[in-house]
DNA sequence: TGACGGTGAGACACTATGTGTCTTATTGTC
DNA sequence: GACAATAAGACACATAGTGTCTCACCGTCA
């Protein structure tokens, strides 16, 4: 992947500046100031400028969510302990993810659409490419991703407006919420392994 | 003084903005919809725009933060005991304004320009104004201005530049300090009360 | 040595945003 | 019903940010 030191480097900075002054105060040059690059080298790398340069953090962002998520799902033992720990631990990277809650607070509006309608397509497209390996020993590939979409807009969906009955963040919380409401759904499409 | 609802609204806003994105991104337009006013109405207020209402501004929390001193120098007994209370008590708001710190985190060189070139004087000013009445019953008029220019200065620089030898904001430092430092400077002018 | 790719600095026209001053319509008060 | 205060928004102007250039510079190769 992309792993030129100078493109990280504008990342940061962006992300950076983004948490000082909100989305709508940063301009082109903080930014180049903050990541030490011209602005020229700034265009070089991301023709399109502001627009772009967030895209490209927010699917940076949402690699590393996911790339995180999967080192944690390793040691699942069987299928539901694997979505038991997926739902846990991707709630609890939502709940303590610092630059997330701060954009919340800030530009609600921007951030909302980020997580609901304009970004959740990427998000389910994402999460189904880094997931899908996973749950591919228990589910046809169609299933999987059935699966991993249903996932994805739940724990989006808990993270937003938590609720007095479920909590994902709680292990016999969701754990009961995968038995009662995914497992059965998906039962006759598992495969022994 | 001016208790103007209006205004004093405009000033919670502006001071709100300026810890939000900081003086130099916020615009007359933030703070007039951050107080619910119209730019017409803040233009009205501050004739002048953005430079004069955050000299209004300062001048508010100027003033305030010698209200606040005054009060805790009620209970005084002696005089040394006021001055001990003084700069306890200065440092330790100047230690916890979160305003203060916020600046002086995001826009460094303004904020200290504030306190030391270009704030300086006021701050004395206003300093003189608000305590010379404390010290009027200790020392003469002339003598109470010199003391507390002396005390302003050394409260700032102490709290800009912490001493490994004297912490202000501890009683017994503060109380070695003012005894071998100050009171003896004074001594010849110190009225019988 | 000289050609090369990548960079920083800065000029440039253009656009967007913010400023400061108006006028007008509205609202609540006496 | 007259009044003062205000919001809303039009307006010309100033400032700041954008996106695209060019060019000089520097290190790396051959």
């Amino acid at each position: 992947m992309s792993l030129d030191p100078a493109e990280t480097r504008v990342l940061d900075a962006a992300k950076f500046c983004c948490e000082r002054w909100g989305l709508a105060k940063v301009t082109i040059e903080d930014i180049a100031n903050e990541a030490s690059v011209s602005r020229a080298t700034l265009y070089r790398m991301f023709p399109g400028g502001k627009d772009i340069l967030f895209e490209a953090l927010r699917v940076r962002e949402l690699e590393d969510f996911f790339t995180r998520l999967a080192v944690h799902l390793d040691g699942a033992v069987d299928f539901e302990d694997l979505l038991v720990r997926c739902v846990m631990h991707a709630t609890h990277e939502l709940r303590s993810d610092q630059h997330l809650s701060l954009m919340l607070a800030s530009e609600p509006g921007d951030t909302l659409g980020q997580l609901t309608v304009d970004g959740l397509p990427r998000i389910i497209r994402v999460a189904t490419v880094f997931l899908s390996p996973l749950v591919d020993g228990y589910l046809p590939r169609r299933e999987g991703a059935r699966l991993v979409e249903l996932l994805a807009r739940l724990v989006i969906s808990y993270f937003l407006a938590p609720s007095e009955q479920v909590d994902l963040g709680e292990p016999d919380s969701a754990r009961s919420f995968i038995k009662t409401f995914i497992l059965p759904a998906f039962q006759p499409s598992l495969m022994r392994s």
